[in-house]
RNA sequence: GGGGUGUUAGCUCAGCUGGUAGAGCAGCGGACUUUUAAUCCGUUUGUCGUGGGUUCGAUCCCCGCACGCCCUACCA
């Protein structure tokens, strides 16, 4: 590794994170433990789960339990902890949920009592015993027999109130997860919308690929990419900005439908709505066009709010969001109209109209734009942030839809469309330009806007119009974000709320 | 990038237009054989984010910086 490289590397030096007293109170009660024997013992197999526990056990009576007994060996993190003289309580988690255990001295070793009462929350617990009702009625385990499994040398945030610094949720997930029903909730709604739209896709002859993450050249997206290195082939290289052009690759290869639900990486600012990467599953179909995916694109969102929710009609920060019936369908210009109804036709069509109208509200054009992108800005200025029930957008103008197949009537217009749902981008999608000649055309416009000064504007891609020159079937492809499809249905209001590990500044 | 706002004990939070910090939880010790955020008694713990400034004196007022959150911009 030469000098420079070892420069690049983060440095080793060890932090020495927050130490205290409660923390060194727990490294003592471990030496105590490790003096013993074996520490942290992994020979204890739990056979039951709280919520099964629950759910099988729930309503039988201390009567039936007294005729037959119910033995289980539950195991999980000690959550509440109420000691009282020779009885005590408490409280374990476990990846289904909760379940009380009693712990009475004459059931159990009276050593194994003593050492239990300075065991503290957190630590990582295994219980056999039978189960019973107490006299509240709660159904509880008996304990017979109780192992430290894992000591746990930090503090739990407080019982009650769980962790609140937003900080700490997203730079310390775990303890989040831990100390957060919510939290646990999201991320289980998460995947179970990951697996609907696989499940979706696999029954409906799509198959599932992937495609490369490290491009010689970004392309498939109008967006600034992340840069990196590749040492043996000396040579930049970039972190996916979309999977789009090889995906069509494989289209042009014969797989005729193909979808990837993946990362992509964008080096551009973070927001509620933005993470430098960011999943999109992004899917193409041989013989379909735009009308077709957004038919298809609607029935797989829905299918995910249900498989997630039970129901696709959903509430998003205190508002209904009606998944349930056909999504809405306007042009860009029927949209400003219905948001914006003192516009008129002529003036919307009026390019010089538009100009100026954009300038008396502070919004930058490009000093190029044709009437479709003077549209485009109005429309985010007046009407997309009103589109909270599920709205096709359709009629992109060509000169913003580098790979999008134009209309056959308006060579303007393309066949593209952009979901919107609570105001915000759900997905996009277009009949794909599978004319090798005119793509080629599309990406000299590009280089042209670049030299311009769009950064954002694509690069010229040989390889993939020499695919296209092979002949692409006509086709449809589209891409849904789903980290907001997940802020959605789970009613998260950041997109750091649906992403485990979210970026974050370094530690102060 | 611009604007707003926050940072006090391990955690959740108080803190009077300025006099060197409190409560609850957790911890530690004690009582208690059916608790439910157990209860009761006793008790430990702080570079008040950080660096300056004003002041006899700053957690408090002013300025810079770091980090978070919200809005905004680019974007999905």
């Amino acid at each position: 590794m030469s000098v420079n490289e070892q420069e690049n590397l983060p440095s080793q030096e060890i932090v020495q994170v927050d130490e205290n007293h409660v923390i060194a109170e727990r490294r003592e009660k471990l030496k105590a433990i490790r003096s013993q024997g074996v520490a942290f013992p992994n020979d204890f197999k739990p056979d039951a789960l709280a919520a099964n526990i629950h759910a099988a056990h729930g309503g039988t009576e201390n009567e039936a339990f007294e005729a037959n007994a119910v033995n289980v060996k539950v195991a999980g993190r000690m959550m509440l902890k109420r000691v009282m003289g020779k009885a005590s309580f408490a409280t374990i988690q476990d990846k289904s949920g909760r379940i009380q255990l009693f712990i009475g001295s004459s059931n159990l070793e009276e050593a194994t009592y003593e050492a239990f009462k300075h065991w503290d929350l957190g630590d990582i617990i295994g219980a056999t015993g039978y189960l019973f009702k107490t006299k509240t009625g709660e159904l509880s385990v008996k304990v017979t027999e109780l192992r430290l499994l894992t000591k746990s040398l930090r503090p739990l945030p407080e019982k009650f109130h769980g962790l609140q610094d937003q900080e700490v949720k997203y730079r310390q997930r775990y303890v989040d997860l831990i100390t957060s029903e919510e939290a646990r909730a999201t991320f289980v709604a998460r995947s179970k919308v990951v697996s609907a739209i696989r499940n979706f896709m696999i029954q409906n002859e799509f198959l599932e690929v992937e495609t490369p993450m490290l491009h010689p050249i970004p392309g498939g997206a109008a967006a600034k990419p992340f840069t990196t290195h590749h040492n043996a082939l000396d040579m930049q290289m970039f972190m996916r900005i979309a999977p789009e052009l090889y995906l069509k690759r494989l289209v042009v290869g014969g797989f005729e439908r193909v979808f990837e639900m993946n990362r992509n990486f964008r080096n551009e600012g973070l927001s509620v709505r933005h993470n430098p990467e960011f999943t999109m599953m992004e899917f193409y179909a041989a013989y379909t066009d735009y009308r077709w995916l957004m038919d298809f694109t609607e029935q797989c969102i829905r299918a995910a709010a249900i498989a997630a929710r039970g129901t696709a009609v959903l509430q998003y920060d205190g508002k209904e969001v009606d998944l349930s019936k056909p999504f809405e369908r306007l042009t860009i210009v029927g949209a400003i109209q219905k948001y914006a109804p003192e516009y008129t036709l002529a003036q919307l069509h009026d390019a010089e109209f538009l100009r100026v109208e954009l300038y008396k509200r502070g919004i930058k054009v490009f000093e190029h734009a044709g009437l479709g992108s003077l549209q485009l800005s109005l429309f985010e200025e007046t009407a997309e942030a009103h589109l909270w029930q599920p709205t096709y957008i359709v009629d992109y103008p060509v000169e913003v839809s580098p790979l999008a197949r134009a209309s056959d009537k308006n060579p303007e217009i393309t066949e593209r469309f952009e979901l919107f749902i609570t105001g915000r981008e759900m997905a996009n999608g277009f009949s794909e330009l599978n004319d090798a000649e005119d793509q080629a055309a599309r990406f000299h416009a590009q280089m042209k806007a670049k030299e311009a000064g769009d950064q954002e504007a694509m690069f010229y891609d040989a390889d993939f119009i020499r695919a296209l020159e092979y002949g692409m079937p006509p086709a449809g492809g589209c891409g849904i974000g789903i980290d907001r499809l997940v802020m959605l249905i789970t009613d998260s209001p950041s997109i750091r709320d649906v992403i485990l590990f979210p970026h974050m500044r370094p530690e102060a």
